[in-house]
DNA sequence: CCGTGTTTGGTATGGTGGATAACAATTATC
DNA sequence: GATAATTGTTATCCACCATACCAAACACGG
């Protein structure tokens, strides 16, 4: 009992531990490895803070590139439609919207069928807010993911999320 | 020009729409489909919400689960060194660990060696009811999953999931 | 032994996202 | 024309995340 006393110094007693492995190991993942919720969580947060750093230069978050991508692709839809369908509730979406409409990237617009809903319409700036934004994502975020995993890694890992996303 | 006055009802004309076709169609994901974040976030909400309903019974959230998990297979831990490789903040760590604690699944424990540090612990409660999570993760949720997507593809997501979570 | 700096758990607080209730204006339905 | 449904919106609430700060306890250099 040479060491009972001593408390044993916390920071750097890593040399020849006498009584038994107990210092500054790492704490294991164990099961939670295999756990495909938890890694599938990690791995999201850190695509979604690559994708903020590669199209920082045009403060676009993943909710509102998104938001872009669709006004783009489906010009004449009302916030309702557009809110569904990304997942977002109507009530949490006009904030989204008067961010984006706040910086001139999209219109509403009453619609003359229907004066309740509000047609929505990318600027000319927003187009070409989205267009830089596509570049960035293609060439820095996507790239950086292909380099990762491979372009038919990347395939297999998309193909999988989309039948998890659509069909669990 | 038949119907230029009358406004088109807008829930059931998915009938002959002679001018254009504007009616009840599905708002198009474009190039949303093939961003990868996108898919990700979504498949991770979906593989969340799976697993709280098949842990329902215990009322165990995935975070909750993953605590009790890193207790069982690293006795003798103070809340800081859990709290880091989970990735949760000091601060935000003691709510979730105050709840754990006032269901009496783990206890704190002051150590002996660091009186400012607590050892967390299992007790024999927390130890049963993560059996229990376990076998129900096991053989509803992970079992889903393995069903979804084949044993191998499900490795092969694993793979490159914590690929992208520890490389990215 | 003592003073300085660091670590640990904790509180307070702010920000952000998600979810529900309720409401006025408008439209649909019968 | 009365009733029900829809649209955008506000107000709230809750969960989660992040920062600043604090007292107690420890580490370390003189």
């Amino acid at each position: 009992m040479a060491d009972s006393a001593k408390p044993v110094s916390k920071r750097d007693s890593r040399r020849e531990a006498a009584v038994a492995v107990e210092e500054t190991q790492a704490v294991q993942l164990g099961e939670l490895s295999d756990l495909l919720g938890y890694v599938l969580k990690r791995a999201q947060l850190k695509v979604f803070e690559d994708f903020l750093r590669c199209v920082a230069p045009l403060q676009l978050t993943p909710a509102q590139f998104s938001v872009l991508l669709l006004l783009d692709a489906n010009p004449g839809r009302n916030q309702t439609e557009i809110a569904n369908t990304l997942g977002i509730l109507r009530p949490n979406f006009v904030s989204l919207l008067d961010s984006l409409e706040s910086r001139e990237l999209c219109t509403r617009v009453r619609s003359a069928n229907d004066r309740r809903s509000h047609i929505l319409m990318l600027t000319e700036k927003g187009k070409g807010v989205l267009a830089r934004a596509k570049k960035l994502v293609v060439s820095k975020h996507e790239a950086r993911l292909n380099e990762l995993l491979g372009p038919d890694g990347r395939e297999a890992l998309l193909a999988m999320l989309t039948k998890i996303a659509e069909e669990f």
